[in-house]
DNA sequence: ACCATCCTGACTGTTGAACAATCCGGCTCA
DNA sequence: TGAGCCGGATTGTTCAACAGTCAGGATGGT
């Protein structure tokens, strides 16, 4: 019930990085950091490995930890990690498992938040909706590298300005993918997310295409 | 080309532990460790985050850390996660990819090594193997989720005498496996590769019940 | 002899301070 | 303008300290 302060640390940090309030390729100074979050220079470069090696920061020898930058290529990456293994466990998947229920809820609040208009909820709806279909599984450790997968995507979001339009064509896809998961077709419902994913691999891409052609060459991320 | 020293701890810790050299459950002291690695107590610490993120070393509040001890479900769930890895990757696979050509190495070294009679040196050639079939995907994420199950594989065996029989009919099938990829039939590669990892799974499941049997009730693991 | 209690020692968790090595930005000087 | 130099700031790493906590032995009563 309570995880070490380094923990802690890299919590928050994490949180900070994947609500954006932390920008890609920022770099974190050891004192600022350490003094705002009240724990010493030590206690915080291990909550630095901690976020170093599930990628959320990067470490460049002598010049400290930044928020890392996610390339086109990585983006890439995890959408091909992420189809992977969402679309074979979906397909497996048993509508009475726990992670069905996960996934409606998810698909509830996102509806809720569409009509709020507040985008992060639809995006954090979202991220539940597919962490639902991972837990299908009931796999300890295939929950956590999709989770790292997803803290990932979140940040490459953060490449984006708040643009929330992305979502909303979402939003029903999953409705009608869930809708028919739970009917027990399970293999058409895989074949939907396995469209849903590379069209939104696809849209993503092109969004940091543009965004990433706007700041030009700080090409600092490598 | 030259990481800092808590990365350097950490990997040779691994390599103990993977090894063999650590036996699950032992528990590693702060300051003894410190001094045989030459490295402060507080860099050691960051070293033991790393393990600790990776599933190698389990944290226990306020007594330090232990080296991991797989239980069954651990087990299970690993090769839940490399079948669910391994088989799309290869049956998706590129016989033109380099990854190929290290399935061709792991396979000769496999040979060569049943020859040399030291298991060990098997097992190692069979890992490689596998990371052969995953880096047909082209996936550094991918490699890095595999390898840390790899890992954590290699620590289960610890849970074994040093039982090497465990390999030796696997070799075969790793060849032939791989004939058969090389030749074009990647599904029915796949397929063998299905058959094969159900089988290991299998295998080591009965002999860790087995050993586990064997030294009772000692269920620190938890 | 048995049991509960207390105590002590050891270890972890965390901090602050120190110091060499390294890097970045600005300055000097040609 | 540009090359080279310098100083300040930051990282990488270590050491010493201390409170909190745990395990196990010593203690003492029954």
């Amino acid at each position: 019930m309570k995880p070490d302060r380094a923990e802690r640390s890299a919590d928050a940090i994490r949180e900070l990085i994947v609500t954006g309030r932390l920008t890609p390729g920022q770099r974190l100074s050891e004192q600022s950091v350490s003094e705002s979050l009240d724990v010493s220079r030590n206690t915080l470069r291990e909550a630095f490995r901690i976020l170093v090696h599930e990628g959320l920061l990067v470490r460049r020898p002598n010049a400290g930890v930044a928020v890392a930058k996610p390339a086109l290529a990585d983006i890439v990456d995890i959408y091909r990690v992420r189809r992977l293994i969402e679309v074979p466990v979906l397909a497996a998947g048993d509508p009475a498992h726990p992670g069905a229920r996960m996934m409606r809820d998810a698909v509830d609040a996102a509806l809720a938040a569409r009509l709020g208009g507040d985008w992060r909820d639809i995006a954090a709806a979202n991220m539940r909706f597919h962490s639902g279909i991972v837990a299908l599984a009931g796999s300890p450790r295939l929950d956590r590298v999709h989770a790292n997968l997803s803290a990932e995507l979140r940040l490459s979001f953060g490449l984006l300005g708040d643009n929330g339009a992305f979502f909303d064509g979402f939003v029903d896809r999953n409705a009608g993918l869930l809708r028919r998961f739970l009917a027990g077709d399970a293999d058409g419902a895989a074949a939907d997310l396995n469209r849903y994913l590379a069209d939104s691999e696809r849209t993503l891409q092109t969004m940091v295409d543009d965004a990433g052609a706007a700041d030009a060459a700080d090409t600092v991320g490598q």
